[in-house]
DNA sequence: AGCCGTCGTTGATCTCAATCAACGGCCGCA
DNA sequence: TGCGGCCGTTGATTGAGATCAACGACGGCT
């Protein structure tokens, strides 16, 4: 692991579809992802080795064990990230949403496999360029190892819940994070009324996160629907009727 | 969250057990840990802020929600990072030996907690002190976002464990990836001979590891000694007998 | 040396979630 | 408008691993 100079150097320009300083004012992510760890004057030189990529609904862009030559940021949509064995057998690691970042990856491959839940909007970054871009900002790096520790203290929380948590406990978890994710005031007015979640992924999606089938997450919502603590207006839309008995369900963590 | 400037400033010194340059040197987890990042010469900036600290087997030295004050990295001796529910169930994330580092957290505050499972010796490192180091020494920062994000690799492959193998994968991947930590050179030649392990940590250790019980850990390394695969000369020192075998029942990744 | 507590193993039984199965609703398409 | 496939839900049954129970080996202690 060689040291990359301090001193600035000419950065490899791509002139098609890079985003100028101005779209990125413009970028749903702008001030959530990697790019909030910069000024709008220092985002130019990010800018420059970044591209916009549109992927469609179910369309894989992250290929497990496949060179990593890029980073993404996105901007619109939603993203689940996963492992999957030889079988079929997947486990999906994270949903990822509007200003996470994904494709940190040790010895060159990525670890995990991304594909678009919605149609999803990405800002992407090459490899090489970027890494310079990092030599320059440590504000960057420093942003990097936030997001780093942010995802382990995350996956830390997965570990306990697909280790030792009953199916009741898993999807009770799921929803109470899940509202938590676009919660802008977290642990605020304790949760009283009630909440409305939107829900992009299919009940697949949910079993392989839970580590459950989609029959019993199935029957757990059905389960909170029948104890009054849910309602569902669609199968996409669902709404915490009483969020506080819901984080009880929870074995909330000491 | 502020920069912290560039500009070198006074770092505090505490006299009371602070390794010196040599001392480091002599460390086990010199040429390892956070400290490979850096040239002896600079070691002596990270050496003031740090202090030398024995746990004996069994204590608790990280406690889940307390104020996270220092990072660790150990020198001797292995550890189990755990999370826990009011209930007392427990999940432990990892057992973390020489040269790991530790302490990372967001909001403050420890995710986890941490015991010794041996005798273990730390290098204890205060946070604001190492914070301002860091901001002298970008290398520290780039090897603790490796460090970051080939944890996030592990934590990924042991979440697809957890959600979606059986107790038999589970166990013989446990084996494989415990054999793998301790190899020099990991995808070198195919395993074709004998490899001994030693197992510091207890069944119930490797029950809370896997999401098992005891019990089910216990039939699983029965069934391995019935198929001749793994033998025992004592209750902590495994041999695999027949490793590519054994490696066949992780249900290997794609 | 003898005692006690902990740890690991094995057996018997139980249970929670998986599996197998059926069906209704919705959407895209002819 | 009707058809076919996919998705989600619900019911019946099964099964992998948890739970309950017993016991032997070991190690620390007096």
């Amino acid at each position: 692991m060689r040291d990359v100079p301090f001193a600035r150097r000419p950065i490899t320009i791509n002139p098609v579809n890079s985003p100028t300083p101005g779209q990125c004012g413009d970028c749903g992510a702008r001030h959530i992802g990697l790019c909030d760890a910069l000024t709008d004057e220092d985002l130019g030189f990010l800018a420059r080795v970044a591209q916009r990529v549109v992927i469609s609904a179910g369309k894989t862009f992250i290929d497990e064990g496949t060179t990593a030559n890029h980073f993404y940021d996105i901007t619109q949509g939603d993203v689940r990230v996963f492992k999957s064995l030889a079988d079929g057998r997947r486990q999906i690691t994270g949903f990822m949403g509007v200003g996470h970042f994904i494709g940190l990856a040790v010895s060159g491959q990525y670890a995990f496999s991304a594909e678009a839940i919605t149609d999803v909007k990405l800002c992407r970054f090459d490899r090489g360029p970027l890494l310079e871009v990092f030599a320059e900002f440590p504000a960057l790096e420093r942003k990097l190892l936030d997001v780093a520790t942010h995802e382990m203290v995350i996956a830390q929380e997965q570990m306990l819940l697909l280790g030792r948590k009953t199916a009741i406990e898993r999807v009770s978890s799921f929803l109470i994070s899940w509202s938590e994710r676009s919660d802008p005031y977290p642990d605020g007015t304790s949760k009283t009324s009630t909440v409305n979640l939107s829900l992009p992924m299919s009940r697949t999606d949910l079993a392989d996160y839970l580590g459950l089938t989609t029959e019993t997450v199935s029957r757990s919502f059905s389960q909170l629907k029948r104890d009054g603590l849910i309602s569902f207006t669609d199968v996409h839309e669902v709404t915490l009727l009483k969020p506080q008995r819901v984080a009880a369900l929870t074995a909330g963590e000491q």
